[in-house]
DNA sequence: ACTGTTAATTAACCACCGGTCAGTATAAGG
DNA sequence: CCTTATACTGACCGGTGGTTAATTAACAGT
């Protein structure tokens, strides 16, 4: 019969956030329901409602930090040391990597649609889109089509697309990514 | 206060399959329930599970038509009067064509996973993967790394992938759909 | 110390979902 | 006329996301 908890144990935005992205990384979004991050909390699934408007926000603070991942990992892929062909091969399968050892984060940055996501999650990989495709214009020798950068994405997300689920790692489609990759690359030129 | 109605108006598995077919069009899997499906027909959900052991059974019921559909396609598209160029072509963008003017049926098919969809359901999609490399394979002049027939697919998946829920219908992503198709052709040369 | 205010929390509620099951009215068969 | 298999209902289970009135801990002012 306690409706406030005392100062000590009161809960935080980032111990809610916390919880979630623990939980998110080993079940899908789906399956990581606000009670379920409640009841890890010993609070009442009520009380996340007062830290965060609904479950698309809460999850949208998580997944900012993982565009934010991926979107480094092509800036630092670009300003690397390899020559630019190495750099592409590097970037196709680093967004594979990424896809596939992020599956559910994945899933919810780049598959799920607008009305199970919030829209400033689709804005954000509008953006990383956007930088995927200045990446790989800037690593290109030639000026590429702006459809053919589409193209190579789209058969990126693809590989994800399929091997999500079927795989439990990057690691277990790595030859398949090579192969993909360089597929990739035989279109672009 | 009639639990059972006359024969003449007794529920039949086509009646509820056609039911949930007609709202399987305008939603996905997920938005189509047993209740919604009850509601229409005027009966309790419940009543459907004396017809169908669970939801994936019907629902498996309606997307074997639509693999048949796809199969039915590819061997059309392969027994064709075109040359084979045109006609890998017609596979390619007949593929996209399927998956956007099919967005909810594709979604199950080929992009759902295990815990939600049906066992058969996967053996599908297989076979109408192989049906697909083969085809892709009878209609190219050399013969092709199986890796290379692969990756067309997933790059073709990724397609229909990025567009579905962006988009209503195949017309809206033609051009696009067009010059991926180019982009694939190019990659298995 | 007393008071008023505000912030945080609970618990009960809503409307859904897939799925189960005991009970029952009906149609058909003996 | 009685029995039995069938076809169905409706209540129920445990789950989901989301809302809200009531309650109280903590704090600021006097």
């Amino acid at each position: 019969m306690s409706p406030r908890k005392p100062a000590s144990q009161e809960l935080t935005q980032e111990m809610i956030v916390e919880e979630a992205r623990k939980q998110f990384i080993e079940k899908d979004f789906h399956q990581v329901s606000m009670r379920s991050i409640a009841k890890e909390l010993g609070c009442s699934h009520g009380a996340i409602y007062y830290h965060f408007k609904n479950k698309a926000e809460l999850f949208y603070v998580i997944i900012e930090g993982y565009f934010a991942e991926l979107n480094h990992f092509l800036d630092e892929t670009v300003n690397g040391t390899d020559d630019n062909q190495t750099k592409l091969y590097h970037v196709f399968l680093g967004f594979m990597e990424f896809g596939l050892n992020h599956q559910s984060q994945y899933e919810y940055m780049f598959m799920l649609r607008s009305n199970e996501v919030d829209g400033l999650s689709q804005e954000a990989a509008n953006l990383s889109y956007e930088k995927f495709a200045q990446s790989v214009q800037s690593l290109s020798d030639d000026q590429l089509l702006i459809s053919d950068i589409y193209s190579a994405f789209m058969a990126l997300h693809g590989f994800v697309a399929h091997y999500r689920g079927y795989v439990v790692s990057f690691d277990e489609a790595k030859e398949a990514a090579h192969l993909h990759a360089e597929f990739i690359v035989k279109a672009l030129k």
